[in-house]
DNA sequence: TTTGAAATATTAACACTGTTTATTAAATTA
DNA sequence: TAATTTAATAAACAGTGTTAATATTTCAAA
């Protein structure tokens, strides 16, 4: 039988790596993740990892989980005050986009990471798809029971906000379109109100 | 002085290259495109390839431009006798995603590869973040003309329209979701309805 | 306290990448 | 034909992830 002081210090050394790999990611991103930066980082070396994670991914995906916990946190604390119903779903929406572009780094974990394991079911997958309609979901049936749109127009308008804010971050975090911040902002603001309203 | 045989040579090996380049991403994509499969496919030795690119990257995006072609040449083939205007808008709309489905490896490209070239200027990122526009341009004249949207409708639809397939593709083709192919058409047909409209 | 077995950490090594250098082969020119 | 230039390749290096073999630590039982 395992000793439970054995769980609690093998929860501790995962910790150790896990906080290693977000604070590279939250700094240089995916480019500097690699085992042996991590390791570095954590303390220990490289093959120490492999003792505690199946491989690189398996960490990574640790990693996916807390920034997503933390996304929720940001946003949520930054919206509480806006009004309900579309004042905060346009709220939430820039707060949401504001999380990526301050952290490039998660946004390439969350959406641009190659998934190619045969078969493991990425729980970063759904996670990331719904992220969104998540946050905004009790903003959501707050305006049907308002009947401010039908439960079809939600569904619509759900979709839409959802792929927009996708394609928007994609060209500007990895392809740098719009050039600067401001114009990036703006175009997203006017997407926005367009989608919402 | 150069001769002319010379250069004629050196395009013909580039080509070879190119052609092998194009062959895996169209294929398995760009997870086996390496020099060594490169070189392997073109019938050379991979050390052979430094001779006439400066890196694989170089020769990858000799591939893009290419890829940019055909893609504008295969939508304009597609859709040259749908109705002009917004029926036209939505048919390219439907073929350019169909294209990128059809290659994911050429969306990889487009869309997920990442540039992180020092000062660089990538000649695809402007070619991918304008080529729905390209395409539709004629057809955004079109409806202005025809004063079905005003000069300002225009530029938003457009906005919405680009960054809307991008998400829709990077989810579908890079997280799996929806998860099947008949979902994302309904999907992808449902969110065009609604912006061009 | 010492000892020996189990657990854990690390070093060394392997299999892949991309790229460069040195060498060989081929083509061209004098 | 011989010398020289050009092009192709093999060998090597550096950076990845991962695994196998070794060293170290821990800790309960003697």
């Amino acid at each position: 039988m395992r000793k439970k002081n054995q769980i609690i210090q093998e929860e501790r050394m995962k910790a150790y790596f896990v906080e290693a790999t977000k604070k590279l990611l939250k700094g240089e991103g995916l480019k500097v993740v690699n085992v042996r930066n991590i390791a570095e980082e954590a303390g220990y070396s490289y093959a120490t990892l492999y003792n505690y994670f199946k491989d690189v991914k398996e960490l990574v995906f640790e990693c996916a989980k807390d920034f997503e916990s933390e996304c929720i946190e940001i946003v949520k604390e930054e919206t509480k005050n806006s009004k309900r119903g579309i004042s905060r779903i346009k709220s939430i929406s820039k707060s949401y986009v504001k999380y990526f572009v301050q952290y490039p780094g998660i946004f390439e974990l969350f959406f641009l990471e190659r998934i190619t394991d045969l078969g493991h079911k990425n729980p970063t997958n759904n996670l990331v798809y719904f992220l969104l309609d998540n946050l905004c979901e009790e903003e959501w049936n707050y305006c049907m029971q308002q009947h401010i749109w039908s439960k079809n127009e939600i569904e619509i308008k759900k979709e839409l906000l959802r792929n927009n804010l996708a394609g928007l971050l994609l060209f500007y975090l990895n392809r740098h379109t719009p050039k600067n911040y401001n114009e990036f902002v703006e175009l997203t603001n006017r997407q926005i109100e367009n989608i919402i309203r």
